[in-house]
DNA sequence: TTGAAAGCGCTAACAC
DNA sequence: GTGTTAGCGCTTTCAA
């Protein structure tokens, strides 16, 4: 003989906290006076009930304030309707809000949420996030990596078999689908665009060395200079993290220096107001002696204050087909091989580049921070 | 007796799509020669188990790549780990960034999780989504409201009894934690400055009548406007929705219709945005002839190029207490009446607010822009 | 058209 | 110290 436990008993000792007695499928069966199932069968809208245990049942709900229980339903059906985004937010805080929205959007309205997560450029904190995300049973991924290696976080994923979705960054190595900007292509764009203006010793403030989009810039960098015949000197092109302290430090460095440069391309919005920093320090002005072009466009910046010529990518669109890409995975509209979906960015001329100065490049040797105020 | 089911036999009838066969406590437990209660225990590094049980679930969780599920734990512990973070994102994207930072670094440190939400400033998307986040069992929701009412949303937050944190704008009536900063005083300190400026004629292009920051601030106006001993032209106010659009066009009919003004104060930087448009499309220039200041600062814009007078909220800091806040309640530390946090803005002034003009006011009627290119 | 019963993966009494 | 067992709230055969 089974002792069957009233449910409300069991339910008040395991309140929460807060007091709150949770309303199950069984308290809308007993109530509809139906069974379990048929309460499941209703709300789903799967198999056959009559109107009549229809109409009882939704009096029952709305009686009652039943909302259903995703998690536990998740149990069951083995789905979780999570999808994780996992940024490396500091960098360019605009690019990835821009991007959330946009794979927000497209989740919702196919009935997923969105585990946020974000890794500060940091792999260890990508890890560990990777797997907490697995732990919570999302359904796909799609990040930013931190870095083009940290091997473990990748080998989780496919182990796991969880659609993944790279954004921005790539990862070598790591089959899966990407979207991102042409990185070369824009560095091009940015180049010539110096180029056109008279420019011939220009600085890279690139980002760090091992994410992908600091190592394709560099590359289109180098392209866009040996096609028009120009040197490209190794002491004006630096690698760092993607932050303003960094960038300034480096911007800092290379005044010191004393080599010649008329013009700095920055790698994101972030560095190129290190860049600003340092050449306002040492009393360098922008576009008269040094001009100043960036990666990464922020329009609501720009329109209040037009000033920076930078690079324009397709943010929002990116976060959109992101998500496009991953939930044809996960409902397996699509199971080919890994997508590269690679969209063009687009030149913004504002006030920040200007014709390279006629005489000889001043050198700027001596005038370090140390002497500024 | 009972036939005990090979769990592999079930798992692999449900195994997801992918193909992904999953490992629970009890392959572990097999694996290690212990009970499903000894894996948990070491695990959760609860309760007692000798130092070869934990060396032989460790070696058995290592060698099967174990990844404990948090669904089904969440299930049995009625804790899903997870909070809530609602906001109407289409207003000051960076403002929610920032906002946003804060809340899910604090939220990581607690091993807490966001569940990222948007509301667009609808009332009806706000309700299903807190009703989602319900669902989701939530143990705690951080939201901008949409508006000052939608009932029904904050009926079921209390009667779930979950703990909630109101950033930035208030709804009355409903019990909660509310971290905002100090609204009336903000706009008294950017009327302060444009009567320091010599300007009379002030307009106030204001949020939605219907949130609690727009009342507020035109309750600061007032006030600020009064203590100067200036009348408040009520044809110079005006309320509506957030974004560039909308104030773009309002602003447009105010300088159709000939009133007088000589300075622009803006709820945020969107409408800061549209109320620039409209200005340059009617030739007026910022500052000689009007002076624009907004809510809302932008550190990154700012910086590149600094150009807007406006109000800067410590923003980064809202969502580290508004997390704090809801912490408190969730774990019980703290269970009194509601907490209201004002934070205190600070005025930052840049070039695009001035003098007054000295002669009348020039009136711009019929200077519409339909005249305009 | 409906209900009984099993079980998703995990944890926590409680017994040993 | 460790194992047995019940059950979190839900869905889903399968039998009636």
């Amino acid at each position: 003989m089974t002792l069957v436990m009233d449910r409300r008993t069991s339910s008040a000792l395991n309140a929460p906290i807060h007091g709150w007695i949770m309303v199950t499928v069984s308290d809308v069966a007993k109530k509809a006076g139906v069974s379990t199932s048929t309460v499941s069968r209703v709300l789903s809208q799967r198999g056959y009930a009559s109107s009549e245990t229809r109409d009882a049942v939704s009096a029952a709900v709305r009686e009652l304030g039943y909302v259903p229980n995703a998690i536990a339903r998740g149990l069951k059906t083995q789905k979780s309707g999570f999808i994780a985004f996992i940024m490396p937010v500091v960098i360019d805080t605009f690019f990835f809000t821009t991007l959330a929205r946009g794979v927000e959007e497209v989740a919702n309205q196919n009935k997923f949420h969105i585990l946020l997560g974000n890794n500060n450029e940091d792999q260890e904190k990508e890890r560990q996030y990777v797997e907490l995300m697995v732990a919570n049973a999302v359904e796909g991924i799609i990040m930013t990596p931190s870095a083009d290696y940290s091997r473990k976080t990748y080998k989780l994923l496919e182990e796991r078999r969880i659609p993944t979705v790279l954004v921005d960054r790539t990862v070598t190595g790591f089959q899966a689908d990407r979207v991102r900007s042409d990185d070369a292509g824009g560095a091009k764009l940015l180049v010539d665009h110096l180029i056109d203006f008279g420019h011939r010793q220009i600085a890279f403030v690139n980002g760090n060395r091992d994410t992908s989009v600091a190592v394709d810039r560099a590359e289109g960098f180098r392209r866009a200079m040996a096609a028009a015949g120009l040197h490209v000197d190794d002491r004006l092109m630096s690698w760092g993290p993607w932050f303003i302290e960094d960038a300034e430090r480096r911007v800092d460095a290379l005044i010191a220096s004393g080599h010649r440069f008329t013009a700095i391309v920055a790698a994101n919005l972030y560095m190129a107001i290190g860049a600003r920093r340092a050449l306002r320090k040492a009393r360098i002005s922008i576009p008269e002696d040094v001009s100043l072009v960036s990666f990464n466009d922020h329009d609501v910046a720009a329109e209040l204050s037009p000033f920076l010529t930078a690079l324009s990518q397709p943010i929002y669109s990116m976060g959109r087909i992101a998500m496009g890409l991953l939930l044809d995975r996960i409902n397996g509209a699509y199971s080919g091989e890994s997508r590269d979906v690679i969209l063009s960015p687009s030149l913004v001329v504002r006030h920040s580049s200007g014709p390279a100065a006629v005489q000889e490049p001043r050198s700027y040797a001596g005038v370090g921070p140390s002497l500024m105020s």
